[in-house]
This record gives structure tokens, C-alpha cells and sequence, in this order.
DNA sequence: ATGAAAGCGCTAACAC
DNA sequence: GTGTTAGCGCTTTCAT
């Protein structure tokens, strides 16, 4: 009937052992016979043993403490939500009666420095995992190789560092994220269109993941053919007089058919925009309450997800899986890219940090 | 240190008590004087007890039987979609040593007394819980009457029986995924277009959800004062020479801008239409892979994807967290509307079934 | 009505 | 090296 009943005690009977035995071979902790060894090999080959999961947990009785790095949350929506993510992701572990001790450090996104700082206490604490959104990318490296000198694993999200050898990298292809921009851009428009590319408030040197997104976009209309007139704009000092000034440049374009914002801030600047030309097509980043009105209200035509909250979910989900149920872990979880519409943002909306746990 | 540490153990010895009897009012079992109930009351009232789950399922030890019911798979890739959805929530169940025994009962789409005749056979062996989703409105409201009189916990997915008074439905809003399909449709078309709406191979009388749909795209132009000429088509008799017939008295149309298909069955008039008319946008459900190619070829414009495959897995682990975990699990699970196109589909396609569980 | 105790499958400490 | 055993937190049976 179950469909799994094999128990180590049966293989231990079986292999004519004890279940010590068995589990010192299982988790190959040395300490055993070539002889008792062999037959338990023997009898592991023809079974196919599934610990249970649930026993092994309970069993164990480990606490982890992990520690997760993210950009201070109280400094903007997006981090927020990714700081939901984590603490949605630590009760369910909590629930389950998982001991997943998850302790929060954030750092400035604007200042490597403090990333640098937090990171150096983390490692200094020897955590048992951990998880960290690296903005910058030279300025990390450091941390990354440390972590990965004294094997304790961790797990990057949001950003990818290739070289940081992560443990595993959740996040999104940027590169397509932007050619789906340009695709959605593009649906309907007239031939002689022409479109901006805005950063909002960003250091570009900093931002490869930026960059990313603006070559994908690109890409997409090369590809076509159509690359004409595509003008790249870097705003900063959004309380500044300035500000506006750099809106109206940007609505200056010739033939100005549709704008770009890169990032999540393009709340700040849709409303704008789109006042003073309704035709303009204007797309951006991420479901935060700000972007969601601004869907609401017609002053963003697109918004394409990028779910920090599944994101961070899913981070601490797999540091569970790795530390706890020895889970083989991919080395790249490339979430979908959803677009998000007028019409479906309220399906979006209804279960925030969902499907993503036995528990829903 | 750890986050929640009170065992029923600790509760007992609070409440001067032996642990049989805390776990006896925690389950009210009875027999507990009234003067033990109150006072473990009184403990429970101050700690904020959260029993560990992971023991509570190891300790019980109990196997459940669940069947599930949906139109043959062999018949329609899109129940072979749920069909996937259910095993892989069923091995996943399996491997944290859960006893979820499922087992899979079919009918055939078309035939209402098939389904009738399974659900009778089901109703008989007196599962632990069904999961179902089903077709047909009034022909199948008698079996879920049963079940409620009964006292057999099911869940419905993909349709939506409000009458069928069950634990939980998961699906989507038809209505808003019809709208959805007219914003798509709409976006940057000329004001004098015509849309074609078309259901291949359905019994209407028999299918209120394609209805639905077809209503909410209707009312998306509505709203907007500009529902001129929007066509409805029912394609019947695909292998016939009338069908050709048929797809050229849509084409005939004047001004036909787009097709909309309220069905995964849009692969199959997609690419004759895109080649008699290029200018024809093609919007239609779920990646099947029949439609994943007819998106990278061009012939699809806009997938709206249901889901099925995570539907049904999301039904089977909400069973589990019903029966096993006696969690209280939301009367309605709505999904959300996924828009696919050309350069974001094969991101969809990476991890299936994924996002849905601790096991990812 | 209540408490004691065995058991779920696995881990880990301990004795030999 | 190997087997035995207590324990993880909870459920359930069995005396009392």
C-alpha cells in the first residue's frame, strides 16, 4: 500500500546489520567494514531508499542559523518586499517545526561601504548559511570568496555574480527581461517610432544589471531591424528642481512613442509623463503599491514582475533543502518573466507570497 | 534561542497535567474534567502554542486515501498538464514520509454520464478526500452532494461549481481572463477593427466557463463604447472538410483584426489564419507545447496561461494541509492571469512545476 | 478522567 | 567497526 515503505531498519535486516550501520554508510561518516559496506551497497541498489524527510528533521533536532543580506528594507518598496519574502519563507519553516534561525543585516544600496561592514560581521559570526542580494559587484567579490573558503554556503539572489560561485542564484534573465520590454513596446506602434531607455537614480557603473536590461531592449528592435532612435537617459537628484527638467528632454525626443524605466521607480515618473503625452506607451518594473496604482490609474501601460517576494521565498526554501534535507540545489533559478497589465494586476495581487510551500 | 520552543510536554507541566490530557483538549477528545480543561485553557490562552508539525504527522502515522478525479489525460494535453501536477505533489508528499496514497479515476470530456459513472464508483470506496476537476454543471452536482452529506472533504479545480458547496476551489476568474484577452486584443489596434471570438469543438449548454470568458471579453470593448462587430464562432467536426469552411467564413469578416480561442485548443486554427491574414492577432490558453511552438513560429501572438499543471498540484497539497495539518485553507485560491508571448515563454518553461513546495 | 508508555523513522552518543 | 539505545514532539493505547 504506502508506496515507500522501506525503513533504514529493513536494509539494516536485509544487509544482516545494524541500523548504526546503515546510517554511517548512508551519510558515508567512515567507520564501517568493506565487508558490511559491500552488503549494504547491495541491498541500497536493488531498493531505492527514500529517507523520510520528516523523520530525519525531527531526528536530527539541529538549529541552522542563517543570515540574510539585503538592502535596507525601510529605504525602499521593492527591498521591503523582498524582506517579506524572507520572513514568509521563516514561518513556514517555523511551522513545521524546521529550527531555521534566520537573523537580518541589511546595507545601504547606495554605499558599498556599509555592504563591506555587514558583510565582514556576518562572516565573522560563522553562520550556518547564508543568503544575501549583492548590488555591487567588485565590492562583494571579497565577501563571496571568504564564505566560500570556509565552505559555509550561501545563496544569491535578485543579482547574479557569476563569480562568486554561489551556492545557487535565484533571479531573472535580464537580458530577456529587456527584449520582452522591447517586444511589449513595440505591439501596435508605428514604424517611425522612437523610445527611452530611463535609469532612475542609479550609478550605472554600478548597476551591470542594469545595463542588462537596456541591451535586451536594444536587442530586440536591432534584431528587427528597427533600431532607430533609441535614446538612453540617467535621472538623478529626484527632489531637485532639475528633475523635471530631465523629463521634459526626455519628452523632446522626436516621435517619443514609449519610455522605458529600468527598475521599479518608475512610479516617479509615469505620472508625468504620461500627463503631458498621453500617447506615450511607458514600462516598468515590479508590483510595489506605488506601480500598482499607477497601472490602476493609466499611467503605466506595463509592469513586468520580478517577485522579490517569491524571490526571497524561494531563497531560504532552497537553504533548507541544501542544509537540512541534503537537497540537490540548481546553480541558477531564473524565474518567469511576468507582465503584469491593467486588466490582470488584481489577479497578481490576491495571494502576494503564494505557492511557494506545503503550508500555502 | 529557538523561535518557538513550548512542547505540549512544557504545557503540561505549566498546567500541572499529564501531556495525554493537554493533547486531549488541544484535540477536544473529551474526557478532560472541567477543572484540567480550564486551567491548560489558561496556558494555552498566554503562550501562543504552535504544535510542531513535522512530529504531529511522524506521530500519527496515518495513511490517507485521495482520488482524483479529471477527464482523461491520454484525450488532451491540457489534462495532461494536471495530471503532472498531481503526481508531482504526490511524490512530493511522499518524500518528506507523508502517506498520501492518490489515486487517478478519468472521464471523458464529452461524455457527462462517464463522468457520473466514475464519480459514483469514487463515492463508494469512501476516500479521505477527492480532488476534482469537473466539466459539466448540473450533471455532476448530485455527486457532490453526496460527498457533503457524507462528510468527504473535496476540492475543485480548474472549474468553478459555486452550488457544489466544496472545501476550496482553485482556478481562475474567467470573466477577468476574458477581459484580460480583450486588453491584449486591443492594444494598439485601429479603432475600426473586428475580433473574432471562437470555441473549437465545445457543447456550449455544457461549458458556463468558456461562456464566461467570452462575456468578460465582450465586456472589456463594452466599457470602452466601442463593442462594434465582435463575431462568435463554434468550430465543430475538426476532421472534416466543413472545418476549413469554417475558419474562412471567420477570415471573412470585415476589418478582422484578431481571433480570440477561449480554449488551449488555439493551435489548431492558429497558423492557417496567421497565413491567410499576417494582420490577424491570435490570442489563446496555455502552454501546451503545441502552442509554446506556435508562439516561437509566429502564428500565436498571446497566451494567457492557466496553469493547470500547478492548479493541481496546489489542490493535492492543500488536501494534505486540510486533512493532514488541519489547516484552515481558503474557500477560493484564484491564480493569476499569466500573459505569454514570444519573448518571455520559454522563461515559463524552465521550471514546470515549480514554486510549489518546500521540495522545490 | 488521567497518566504512563510505546511507537512513528531517523540521528547520534555511547559502550563494547 | 559495530550494535544498542535514548531522544526529537506528538499520537494513541492501555491501565488505573
Amino acid at each position: 500500500m504506502k508506496p515507500n515503505n522501506i525503513r533504514i531498519k529493513d536494509i539494516a535486516s536485509m544487509a544482516g546489520v545494524s541500523v548504526g550501520t546503515v546510517d554511517r554508510v548512508l551519510h558515508n561518516r567512515g567507520k564501517v567494514s568493506r565487508d558490511a559496506a559491500r552488503r549494504i551497497e547491495k541491498v541500497l541498489n536493488k531498493i531505492n531508499y527514500k529517507p523520510n524527510l520528516i523523520a530525519q528533521t525531527l531526528g536530527k533536532n539541529k538549529n541552522y542559523r542563517i543570515v540574510a543580506l539585503i538592502p535596507n528594507p525601510a529605504l525602499d518598496p521593492y527591498w521591503k518586499q523582498s524582506f517579506d519574502g524572507l520572513k514568509s519563507g521563516e514561518e513556514q519553516l517555523g511551522q513545521f517545526g524546521i529550527h531555521f534561525i534566520l537573523e537580518y543585516k541589511y546595507y545601504d544600496p547606495h554605499k558599498k561601504e556599509s555592504f563591506q561592514e555587514s558583510a565582514l560581521k556576518i562572516f565573522h559570526s560563522h553562520p550556518d548559511g547564508v543568503l544575501v542580494a549583492p548590488l555591487f559587484y567588485y565590492a562583494s567579490l571579497p565577501f563571496f570568496k571568504k564564505l566560500s573558503e570556509t565552505k559555509i554556503p550561501f545563496i544569491l539572489f535578485n543579482t547574479h555574480l557569476v563569480e562568486a560561485n554561489a551556492l545557487s542564484f535565484i533571479g531573472q534573465d535580464l537580458f530577456k527581461s529587456g527584449r520582452l520590454a522591447g517586444e511589449l513596446m513595440n505591439i501596435g506602434q508605428q514604424p517611425n517610432s522612437s523610445y527611452a531607455i530611463v535609469h532612475v537614480n542609479e550609478d550605472l557603473s554600478n548597476s551591470v544589471h542594469l545595463v542588462e536590461k537596456e541591451h535586451g531592449f536594444r536587442d530586440y528592435f536591432e534584431k528587427r531591424g528597427d533600431a532607430q532612435r533609441i535614446g538612453t537617459f540617467i535621472l538623478n537628484n529626484l527632489k531637485s528642481s532639475a528633475f523635471q527638467n530631465q523629463l521634459e528632454s526626455i519628452l523632446q525626443m522626436p516621435d517619443l512613442s514609449g519610455v522605458y524605466v529600468s527598475t521599479s521607480k518608475v512610479y516617479l515618473i509615469a505620472q508625468y509623463l504620461k500627463k503631458r503625452n498621453p500617447g506615450v506607451r511607458i514600462i516598468g518594473y515590479d508590483l510595489i503599491k506605488e506601480n500598482v496604482s499607477g497601472l490602476q490609474e493609466g499611467h503605466i501601460d506595463f509592469i513586468i514582475n520580478q517577485n522579490p517576494m517569491r524571490q526571497a521565498k524561494l531563497g531560504i526554501q532552497s537553504l533548507a533543502n541544501y542544509l537540512i534535507f541534503s537537497k540537490q540545489i540548481p546553480s541558477t533559478y531564473l524565474f518567469p518573466l511576468e507582465v503584469i497589465t491593467p486588466e490582470n494586476v488584481t489577479s497578481y495581487l490576491a495571494h502576494p507570497g503564494n505557492l511557494a510551500g506545503i503550508v500555502v
